[in-house]
DNA sequence: TTTTACGCTTGATCTGAATCAATTTGACCG
DNA sequence: CGGTCAAATTGATTCAGATCAAGCGTAAAA
């Protein structure tokens, strides 16, 4: 049988690809590996390209392999929730009817991994270990979902800009990406999207904290000059 | 072998349970609701009993058989968000590391169907059928988070509260609870929990909105007056 | 280099919802 | 039936964050 060459990058082998550990794929053995690796294919997305949208009917799925990318919703006016920032390693495009719930776009340049969602789904259904670890990342992602809520619900300002600030850096550190400076990618728009803020709010803030003396403002992110003061606002 | 009889009621028979359709037993044969029933234990709770705690090791799961849960997360200072009302067919305990993420208790009169998490994961670790169910559950559970997100990030007190009773309509419907009057078994504080609002605000737009003649305000619930003016003010 | 432009910050003002403070209503109970 | 207590409503006032409106800096284009 003679194999189909699509369009595009090959896949580059999975076997030292370096998001695995922390993607979904952890729980495939070497076989599996070599299978789902015939499935997926790379693509890289420019700054602020879109990915997917909202009520688009789901056709794929796909593994952030690198950069950032803005999960959100859009009201027919035009305002915007962000509902998460993807990272390297996240699985998305899981849709509930068919369509997808949410937009997605690149923050930055972004790779990712890329399935056909019919064959992933018939991967996925003979294979129960791999649909655990989805349900495991799903219902981390819920989890995650619920805290947000509280955030958007009953927290201030200042209080919201300090634990998304604590988070993020966390999220980056669980993924290896540990530095004195803390990048934040996304603009000041997204972080007030993120945050049910405006992005005047979020700039007073991020002044606010840093004349507190908790964070520095640096170029492209921020240094956590006070790491226990911080995570006191968060927590609180 | 003799058959142990636990303490409380015998788990009454799966065949003819009211919320089956609509709850994770949809996903099983008749073999499978048999054993299933073993496992279960069907028990009740008072008005405002809590059922499980944020924090608490996750040692049980429920299936909502009669009554309304809210579910909530509380931080230390005891501002409460409340990210979700479970209804009868909703299936409750999924935790994340083996504790729970939020805490759950009945708003008024609630009958459950309680699994022990040991033995009921392992009756779903040998059927994929209700992995997938399950995981079908908590997917349209992270999609409705991300749409209560949009909610509490981006949208005024009018808009909340206009959304919050047609989405609450539309769920009753789906289980078959159909009538002119909406019912609200939860207090005023709750919605204004679930709605990131003071309890002054919810009451004050409930008025607004039956002054506006989009619902009418009736004992322990309300009459959708003006439907499509209430859908417009919840899509917008 | 200047120009343009966009992202971010800062300031002045406004406003929607929170807070503070009474009532009012309704349910339960001796 | 009145008395008690909690839930809900309503009113007065305050305030956190939104909105409106300039500036500022950095970066890419000309």
């Amino acid at each position: 049988m003679k194999k189909i060459v699509v369009a595009g990058q090959p896949c580059a082998p999975c076997a030292d690809c370096a998001v695995r550990p922390h993607a979904i794929c952890a729980a495939l053995d070497q076989d599996e590996l070599r299978e789902l690796e015939q499935l997926g294919q790379r693509l890289r997305y420019r700054p602020n390209e879109p990915v997917f949208s909202q009520e688009e009917i789901a056709t794929s799925c796909f593994n952030v392999l690198e950069g950032v990318m803005r999960l959100y919703k859009l009201l027919p006016d035009g305002r915007r929730q962000i509902v998460g920032f993807a990272l390297p390693g996240d699985f998305l495009g899981i849709a509930v009817n068919g369509r997808h719930g949410i937009s997605a776009d690149a923050v930055g340049p972004v790779k990712v991994c890329r399935f056909v969602k019919k064959s992933f789904v018939r991967f996925v259904d003979e294979r129960p270990n791999v649909l655990r670890r989805i349900n495991e990342f799903v219902t981390r992602d819920l989890d995650e979902a619920h805290d947000q809520m509280v955030l958007l619900g009953r927290r201030s300002a200042e209080e919201k800009v300090a634990t998304f600030l604590v988070k993020w850096r966390e999220r980056l550190a669980r993924i290896g990406q540990i530095s004195e400076i803390t990048p934040l990618p996304m603009s000041r728009q997204d972080i007030a999207d993120y945050l049910g803020l405006t992005i005047e709010t979020v700039s007073r803030t991020f002044t606010k904290l840093e004349r507190d003396r908790v964070i520095d403002i640096v170029h492209g992110g921020i240094r956590l000059a006070d790491a226990a003061r911080a995570e006191a606002l968060a927590a609180a």
